[in-house]
DNA sequence: TTCTCTTCTAAAGAATTTCTTAAGAATTTA
DNA sequence: TAAATTCTTAAGAAATTCTTTAGAAGAGAA
């Protein structure tokens, strides 16, 4: 977890600097306009902390930036500005969060955390899985970079094991899952086998191959090490 | 470009959606606290237009609910009650405008085209990707340079697909999107697959291919690279 | 109005997925 | 080992979803 804070004022940089790193964060800072430009350019992070009043440059302005650039860094807008046009024009170009001075650093800390909680929330980017990625948003499998077609329910499927990864599933509760209510009023699911078979090929036709292991009588166990 | 209009009064609630029906938007519109609560928590808008007093509520607390579930439509506030007090409450909430009765509907008009420059792309001077250029002020769309004739719909579809890129999109999001309300009393929205094929169509002419891609059974994705 | 362009309806058939069935292989049980 | 059970694989039927076409209905402009 790495921030970086944008803050002119010494002292203040000083005590919130020493206050996060306490709380585990990797904190970098810059103290003016050109020195948070030259940062935000050339490495990433994922919470940036920004005042607006700034020396050769306003706070808004960066965040203008990061938004051009399709920074996926959290922003936090620090400022003793608090004129609601500042506020809005702040969050308008994209801020999540603002936070008037003076503030207490545990309301700090609190709002990081919050917003952190937000944004791994809105689904994971990616799930990856030794060669295997999944791209929810996406709906989209690769296996070492090259695209696995899946059908509805081998993707299903193959999220179901995932999520349950390293534990053994029944072919009941497989049903359950994918099929629900209608599973009680299918008479058999002998399907299964036909899906999880067109999932296995498709993985193996990419090199994975034993992921899926059959326990006998039991169900099947979705192993990575 | 999707609009909820939260309006009490009847009169003023029939002239707003007959007039901004006209300027080109999807307009949908809740008469009270409770109905417009149910909208909001089912569908997603580009903009919303909240009146504070309301039969049952507060527009204050709808504004308030759409900050919680980090809703991403753009809020103006149309409302008599134009005290200091409401006005500020408002926009510390997270209003982005406010906008006293009576008012006149073309400065309506302004302010939500205003808003919306400030918010999306759809104000940015021109969207690229790759070969496709698009001038949303002008409503022009160019393949290498060579201008696409594109109807409302195909328009739609494709800023729609866009504001969505490499994210898999619904047929019903599609039809919410593009259709709103109508889409519901609508009984299917095979007429989706006509617009779709007249945009691919107008599309690959001019050689852009493979753009937007099947999702067999979930929808389709509009893939960039 | 008449003309034109757009939007929607309807329907055929192509494509894809899902489920059924069944033969045979593997594993467990007796 | 033989029998019973469970799993794998394959082929194909059934169901669903998508593409495309043609044309009717509707909206807007001349």
């Amino acid at each position: 977890m790495k921030i970086l804070l944008i803050e002119d004022e010494p002292e203040l940089r000083k005590s919130i600097k020493q206050y996060l790193h306490q709380e585990g964060y990797v904190i970098e800072s810059a103290s003016d306009f050109i020195k948070a430009q030259e940062k935000v350019n050339v490495y990433q992070y994922d919470c940036i902390l920004v005042d607006i009043t700034l020396p050769y440059g306003s706070g808004l302005d960066i965040i203008k930036q990061l938004k051009a650039t399709n920074s996926k860094a959290g922003i936090i807008i620090i400022s003793a500005k608090n004129s609601l046009d500042d506020r809005i024009n702040g969050l308008d170009l994209g801020a999540d969060d603002y936070l008037p001075k003076p503030f207490d650093l545990a309301e700090l800390n609190a709002r990081i955390k919050a917003l952190n909680r937000r944004r791994n929330f809105e689904g994971s980017k990616s799930i990856v899985i030794n060669e295997i990625t999944i791209l929810p948003e996406e709906r989209a499998v690769t296996i070492n970079n090259q695209p696995v077609n899946l059908t509805t329910k081998e993707y299903e499927l193959l999220l179901f094991f995932i999520s349950n990864k390293n534990r053994v599933v029944s072919k009941n509760s497989i049903a359950e899952h994918l099929w629900g209510d209608d599973s009680d009023q299918m008479d058999s699911h002998d399907f299964i086998y036909v899906h999880l078979r067109n999932l296995r090929k498709k993985l193996s036709e990419k090199g994975c191959t034993d992921y899926v292991q059959t326990i006998y009588g039991i169900g099947y166990n979705f192993k990575i090490s």
